[in-house]
DNA sequence: CGCTAGCTTGACCTAGATCAAATATGGTGG
DNA sequence: CCACCATATTTGATCTAGGTCAAGCTAGCG
């Protein structure tokens, strides 16, 4: 059931969809009739778990994300940071058994949505269905890039990438401007998440820092120089394949 | 207009998806009758390029493709390798404009299949529809395993993986078993695909016949110890969302 | 005010890169 | 059948980005 307050946070997932296809009105209008419940999460706390079959999806509305696998003796890989409006489970849709996991980052408002509504919707709204399945393939491509920074990139230019790359999807939906966003997670998630220690990424922070690109103090990180460092990691932001192009 | 062969050629695609999904009879005769042109290809020839927006999807019938992207300095990184059955492209059917290439890494039959076709298809067939979304989404479970394997696993883990994984993709199209397969590629575009230089990936490949887990000449691969090299790879598929699991 | 999670620094080490040269190998044309 | 060529593979020597280990430091919070 939706309350008044679900109906605002249902609005983030419009505005995500937004970013990267169009909708109707009639589309605008079915998804903030879903069904959905909210929950507010501790950081550091999984939502679904390696393994799990879950019935719903999870719609991140406050806070920070993360998809991630670990492996033996303390290795871990996060594959994707999740922001506002994003549905880090959606294909949990059509691929019944989890094969990662998803955790908060910080701490989380987020809506479930029962999978059965999902699959109402998309049925009725073959729009709907066409953005998420795009959503589910622009996912795919930053996957894809991350797999570049990991195979062909320095730690300078992966670290450098992801803070561009975070920056215009916050922008998209409303959450960075002026090269500014609040970066609530640690630089272990960071080397977690590009395959780097976090002695390495200290200290190559400290390098960005050092040649003016960035600025980074209680969790918020100011581009200084939002060209060069596009420039040194060789950012190119058609992945996005967002519909509004930032600058 | 499908001529015998491009009938028996779509078999390929059904093959395909019945190893991921159930198809009904009515499906599988809709996909049967998909019209398809089908070209043979040189090796190292691109069938799409990064920044193309192409109109048609194209189904590999026999031979190797792969997807990459190529940075400066002669860096490129693969991000992907398609055997008979894949819809390399499948993505374009979503998302327009090309963010990467896709080339043969062997000579090559390859079918195309117009975006309408595929379309309509889908249209009339929301089982078709959920089982190619379903690829889509398993392609990009490779993409977070391939990602494990560059961020957080060694030389020997990596190839060791992609050994195990080519042969349950191969095997559950027909194109494998007894544990051995045609490998027709090089040690070059092994790690172009798991971001390793040629040099190493030939020291690595040796140490592991070294150890009698495989041995490779001529292209063709077999596996000598499918349980130590799933171990050693820290190898399991379930990400790979088989629906007939293999040994 | 003290604890704890995170950040920083230093010393040292290693997996894998790079560079350069020598061999295979598999066609091709004669 | 052979000589030739281009493409792969293999080997050796050397180098370096980034890992590992261990110890301080700092800041926010109860």
């Amino acid at each position: 059931m939706s309350s008044a307050s679900d109906i605002h946070s249902l609005t983030m997932l419009i505005r995500k969809l937004e970013s990267i296809a169009t909708l109707t009105n009639e589309e605008r209008q079915a998804i903030l009739s879903l069904p959905a419940k909210t929950r507010v999460l501790q950081p550091g706390q999984d939502i679904a778990r390696d393994g799990d079959k879950p019935s719903q999806c999870c719609l991140i509305l406050n806070g920070w994300a993360c998809r991630y696998k670990v492996l033996g003796e303390g290795r871990k890989q996060i594959f994707s940071f999740h922001i506002p409006g994003d549905i880090p489970d959606l294909q949990s849709l059509h691929i019944h058994t989890m094969d990662h996991s998803l955790a908060t980052l910080t701490e989380a408002t987020v809506a479930f949505i029962p999978h059965e509504s999902m699959r109402e919707l998309t049925t009725r709204f073959p729009g709907v269905k066409a953005a998420l399945w795009r959503d589910t393939l622009v996912d795919a491509a930053i996957f894809r890039e991350w797999m570049i920074g990991m195979g062909r990139k320095s730690a300078f230019g992966r670290i450098a990438h992801l803070f561009c790359e975070m920056y215009l999807k916050l922008q998209a939906v409303g959450l960075a401007g002026g090269y500014r966003y609040p970066l609530p997670i640690t630089q272990i998630d960071i080397g977690d998440a590009l395959g780097l220690s976090n002695v390495h990424v200290n200290r190559t922070l400290q390098a960005m820092r050092g040649k003016g690109l960035i600025s980074l103090r209680s969790n918020t990180l100011v581009i200084e120089a939002w060209d060069e460092l596009m420039r040194v990691s060789e950012f190119d932001p058609t992945y996005l394949h967002l519909e509004k192009r930032a600058a």
